[in-house]
RNA sequence: GCGGGGAUGGCCCAGUGGUACGGCGGCAGCCUGCUAAGCUGUUUCUCGAAAUGAGAGCAUGGGUUCAAAUCCCAUUCCCCGCGCCA
């Protein structure tokens, strides 16, 4: 959530990010208009109060000297009783009102974010790697890669992901769908090593770059999710248990930003690396037609996700730690790569600015998003409450959070930037986990 | 799931209906040749330009009362014991 006061101070830059990211800035008249009702409320509210805390006081002395004219009082308190029950249940429905317009406001938006909307309108930063392009690509990979001429040009094109999991017996999708429903899963044999070899190999690299790595709960209650999100906006995007007040996570982030909720930190303790290793569940309601086959959008995909807590003046340089760290990955799997700078329009309402790291898709002839890498400024902490001492009082901390890797979404890069004719070839990085370097048809 | 105990400011702890005691730590100042000790103040949130202004705040939500940390009801979490369990 924003900060109320700044709003105050400084509506103009609100209303400005807000234009940028394609928001109804009607929310913003909204909010003034309510605070300006809050504000008044609370006086006269306070007014009474007082006049009521005195009268307390007088009726406090006069049972102690024993003085039994106090009913008169007593009466006139009542009075004011009443007086505060009607403003104080108005103030309830405004204060509720104010918070849900308040939480609707988006973070203000970083000074380099491209201000645009449309995913084609997001700024190419960087492309890295060797990748193979199937001839009818190729125009289309070099517009999108900065004009890369580091690739092979194929002249066939490269078999997808779901076609090589059937011929190499490595997902059972079919059954998934009987039991659960579409999007859904077995992963089977040397994918699911794999999938493992990743997890473990995640967990290494993190750990060697002082992330504390955790597996976090993988149900959250609703105050906690809400802190974590905008929950308003993600409801239909997550799955909630019958019967108890909980919510299957979609990322290791909520439950990362969450657990510290409502503490004081100490400034030596920061910044605090946090990695966690979960299923990432979701409902993708919306996303009808879109990537229906194969494992690149499911509803539950396991993840392992970087997290920063840090001090303000720091957080930029963080997100330039975590950007890098995730890069460093794929450049050690070796996979193509492109980091994207989001533009205003298609951030989402917590970030300040994100980057996203997208992999090339042989098959699919697309760069597809592996990473997001975001800044949230102090905007998660507020909601969520999260500061740290420093000598001038205690001051929200900045969060950051960033993919290392979503395991499905590499496994489909890796099964398709490494398809040989008779296999898939392991990414040398990943044979010491994984004990194989090749997936055949012959060994399960 | 059952029984018992508990939750108070950054931390520890007192408080059986009258408006949060005390300590520790942190910060600021005073005192000191320096350090330590000592002394004084301060320590959460909100409204306010500010006040030697006011309001709120004792796990959470209700209730009783002129007045609730305190009494009543419900809920959450933690600890101990029992039960169940991969």
């Amino acid at each position: 959530m924003i900060d109320i006061k700044l709003l105050r101070a400084d509506s103009k830059k609100f209303y400005d990010s807000c234009k940028a990211r394609g928001f109804d800035t009607e929310i913003l008249d909204k909010f003034f208009m309510l605070d300006s009702k809050w504000k008044q409320n609370l006086r006269t509210l306070n007014d009474y109060k007082h006049e009521k805390n005195t009268m307390s006081l007088e009726i406090s002395t006069m049972v102690k000297t024993g003085n039994t004219e106090i009913s008169k009082l007593k009466d006139k308190v009542k009075d004011i009783n009443d007086k505060i029950a009607i403003i104080e249940e108005e103030q309830k429905r405004i204060e509720i009102q104010r918070s849900e317009t308040v939480h609707l406001i988006p973070n203000l938006l970083a000074d380099d974010v491209p201000v645009c909307s449309g995913d084609d309108n997001s700024k190419i930063v960087k492309y890295c790697g060797h990748a193979r392009v199937f001839t009818e690509d190729e125009n289309y990979f070099k517009q999108n890669s900065m004009n890369s001429t580091d690739y092979d040009v194929m002249h066939v094109r490269p078999v997808d992901h779901q076609t090589i999991m059937e011929k190499y017996d490595l997902a059972d999708l079919q059954r998934a769908g009987k039991i659960a429903g579409s999007r859904f899963y077995f992963l089977k044999n040397r994918l699911f090593k794999l999938e493992l070899a990743l997890i473990n190999y995640a967990v290494d690299f993190l750990s060697q770059r002082n992330f504390t790595v955790m597996e976090p709960p993988f149900m959250i209650n609703y105050t906690s999710m809400s802190g974590a999100t905008d929950i308003e906006t993600f409801k239909d995007a997550l799955y909630k248990i019958e019967g108890d007040d909980l919510y299957l996570i979609a990322t290791a982030e909520h439950p990362l930003a969450s657990m510290l909720a409502g503490e004081i930190l100490e400034e030596g303790e920061l910044p605090l690396r946090l990695s966690g290793v979960s299923p990432c569940f979701r409902r993708e309601a919306g996303a009808h037609g879109k990537d229906t086959k194969g494992i690149f959008r499911v509803h539950q995909f396991n993840k392992i996700e970087q997290f920063i807590y840090c001090k303000p003046e720091d957080s930029w340089d963080y997100f330039k730690e975590l950007v890098s760290n995730a890069e460093d990955i794929y450049k050690s799997l070796d996979l193509p790569y492109r980091i994207v700078n989001i533009c205003s329009g298609d951030l989402g309402s917590l970030a300040a600015k994100k980057y996203d790291i997208e992999v090339w898709y042989p098959s699919q002839g697309k760069f597809r998003e592996v990473v997001s890498a975001s800044n949230d400024t102090d905007y998660q902490a507020r909601s969520l409450n999260i500061k740290y001492r420093t000598p001038d009082g205690n001051k929200f901390v900045h969060t950051l959070n960033s993919t290392a890797i979503a395991t499905e979404r590499v496994l489909v890069a890796i099964m398709e930037n490494y398809q040989q004719e008779n296999g898939i070839k392991v990414p040398d990085v990943l044979v010491p986990y994984t004990g194989f370097s090749q997936i055949t048809t012959e060994v399960k």
